[in-house]
DNA sequence: CGACTTTGTTTGCACTCTAAACAAACTCGG
DNA sequence: CCGAGTTTGTTTAGAGTGCAAACAAAGTCG
């Protein structure tokens, strides 16, 4: 079964990596990067050439060297395309991305009946094929498709909970595959986990380091994206850090003899959407929603200053608590929730450096790029993943 | 630089996979599970008996087939030798593995003096060498030397700081690898992420899920293996779960306005071994020592039981939040103070439920089996499984 | 303009794996 | 006991891959 073309199929997919994470490079560029001769990297470019995967270009490297000047090749961006599905709780949003992992087109579909597992999911299929007619891409260039789901979601793709659309146990996996005609590639994940990706895919971080996501709104979830990998738990519920428990305190004799801490309040009653309106109202602030309370807070306003400062301190215990335990170079702040990080972002960052004093570098703190598409980059970028990895299959047999 | 006979090794090394995960197989069997022809199945076997990593036998595969039955072949377990060392508090404790990953050997050497980063180092050569002699084991075969450090250690072997020894920016791999003629495989880890692998390194865990070890003397260590690797953050400080801060109470308004949650009492304040001491002053309990008070609790001492129930509500606080960032398959206790949870495990895993009753599955709870070596053996176990990687070097490129 | 450098291709060779054929060793059924 | 059928392990021929070396082409440098 396993073949001798292995090794060539391996070193194609080292070839696309290079030219996607580096740039266009000349054959022999490719060949001292990727420790091969210039006749094997000649061999490697022109079967991918014929392939379509690869363009031959005019351009000469632009590094100024005596010699003869060799031509570059670079990546074909309109050979693939991937599509990303964000189910949320009002809108179907869908991205395509090419083989540079770009956004190429983008499309909403606003929910106009009731948010059933039946109607949204019959969205998907139109909604595709409207974004590929409208931007003249090819349904047969689709590589895959990723959905992402404000929920728990197992990676075969049954919807365990999505509490947000009151959906459980919804097999999404059957209904999308039965709703094409052909056979497709498709990937479920969680929508704070799709975010992590989106934020971490093309950084330095993503195939190093340790990104965490936390997706602010009503609840708080947590992306985790580990050495370019999603960070999933026994059964893909890691990152339900809102559920955390951190304020939980001892009580009068500092034991917490009658301590309830399963009464105390979680991460996500204290700096989620509820628990900042909850402070609002406690100091009188005429606030009923998030935009308001930050708009007033830029203002300079003391009163939501103050409120401010005490939601920033809440969250930097959360913050010091997951570096402690998973020490992330990134973290990164998204959703409408994390919209008061940048009111002070400095503020968060110095009461998370409080508690983190004996570490060496606290981690960047940031606020979401991408904003809502995030979560169907995310999902979109990881079909985009599967088509540039060389991976070990479970009997320990590579493929690519 | 890259060869054909790359295909070469890397089918070498599944050979050597299948056989240490898996146990004996005969050459037939080893084609069908890599999916190789027999030929080439025979070709890889003869190729490593030569070099002395298998051992033919006389036995027969022991499925009862029809057919002309197959001599199975096995690791050679004396082929290599792997080194764990374990720097703690009092002691220097030294395990040898074999490629079997068996301890065949251990020894453990008190310090005399104090313990001083060139008096500690200046014992592992000639421990090293007494170990491998009392075992006749010769030096050639030492395929690597692990070495856990009680604190934070950075990969290329430079302990930043290391409390219970008091030693900072010391240079373990320079010292270590000067104390030694020839150079020698070196590979430097902290002592709880070195327990996580020895209790997972053998387990089905080790290659798909997550497994975090509570290493709990005085302070509490978090170690974390997951997917077989070692979870290390961006600068190793992941699993310094001990200074999370879990118990800062929002104080009588209920929303944190006049706390400060810095001043509130770090994780390891209430659950390590001061921890416990503490809880019993307090209770009038006359203890001085962890052990002490195990020894009380089994006896039913209704104070001591009302104290261990009170640490085990907030190490559970711990363990559910833990639960609920990394959502690990199984947990692991491990060090003294861990010993308390053996006096009453359901008690622990029934306080972590009530956080956890969203969740479908809460992670198996455990102690540690391999007592004080752990660490070593954890160290010793990361060496081991160097000579059983497929592995991408930065540039992609495969190596075995 | 010639010497030098670099690019990209071609050719011969070494290596690995597969496929097919074969002798050997065992089970099964009569 | 014996022949049919099955499985093992080896051998041989063939296809695919990458490497090394040689080559023409295209540039820089003095």
């Amino acid at each position: 079964m396993a073949a001798p073309n292995l090794l060539r199929t391996i070193n194609e997919t080292r070839v696309l990596n290079l030219l996607f994470q580096r740039g266009p490079h000349s054959r022999a560029d490719i060949a001292r990067e990727l420790q091969v001769t210039r006749s094997t990297a000649s061999a490697l470019v022109a079967g991918l050439v014929e392939r379509g995967l690869l363009l031959e270009t005019e351009e000469t490297a632009d590094v100024e060297r005596i010699g003869r000047p060799g031509f570059v090749v670079k990546l074909n961006p309109s050979a693939r395309t991937y599509i990303g599905v964000d189910i949320a709780v009002s809108e179907l949003r869908i991205v395509a991305l090419d083989l540079n992992a770009d956004v190429i087109a983008s499309l909403t579909v606003p929910y106009t009946d009731p948010a059933t597992p039946d109607y949204v999911v019959g969205l998907v299929r139109p909604a595709v094929e409207k974004l590929l007619a409208d931007n003249g891409l090819a349904f047969a260039a689709v590589e895959g498709l990723g959905v992402a789901i404000p929920g728990l979601v197992e990676t075969d793709g049954v919807i365990v909970f999505a509490p947000i659309l009151n959906w459980r146990n919804v097999d999404i996996n059957d209904m999308i595959q039965r709703a094409f005609d052909a056979p497709i590639n498709l990937y479920f994940d969680n929508d704070a986990n799709a975010c992590a990706v989106s934020e971490g895919y093309r950084a330095e971080t993503s195939a190093s380091g340790t990104l965490a996501y936390f997706l602010m709104d009503s609840g708080v979830g947590l992306g985790i994206l580990h050495q370019g990998q999603v960070f999933r738990g026994q059964e893909g519920v890691a990152g339900e850090i809102g559920h955390a428990r951190f304020f939980g305190g001892l009580g009068d004799s500092g034991l917490g003899d009658d301590v309830d801490f399963a009464a105390a309040p979680t991460f996500e009653d204290v700096v989620g959407r509820e628990g900042v309106l909850r402070m609002c109202a406690r100091h009188q602030l005429p606030i009923t929603s998030i935009r308001e309370f930050v708009e007033l807070a830029k203002t300079g306003d003391p009163d939501a200053r103050r409120v401010f400062e005490l939601w920033a301190r809440c969250l930097a215990v959360g913050v010091a608590n997951l570096c402690v335990i998973l020490n992330p170079d990134e973290i990164v702040f998204g959703g409408k929730t994390a919209e008061l990080f940048s009111i002070d972002p400095k503020c968060v960052h110095d009461e998370a450096n409080r508690h983190l004093r004996f570490m060496f570098k606290t981690p960047t703190l940031r606020t979401s790029v991408l904003g809502v598409l995030a979560a169907s980059v995310g999902v979109a970028s990881v079909m985009h993943g599967q088509s540039f990895a060389i991976s070990a299959n479970t009997d320990g047999a590579l493929s690519a």
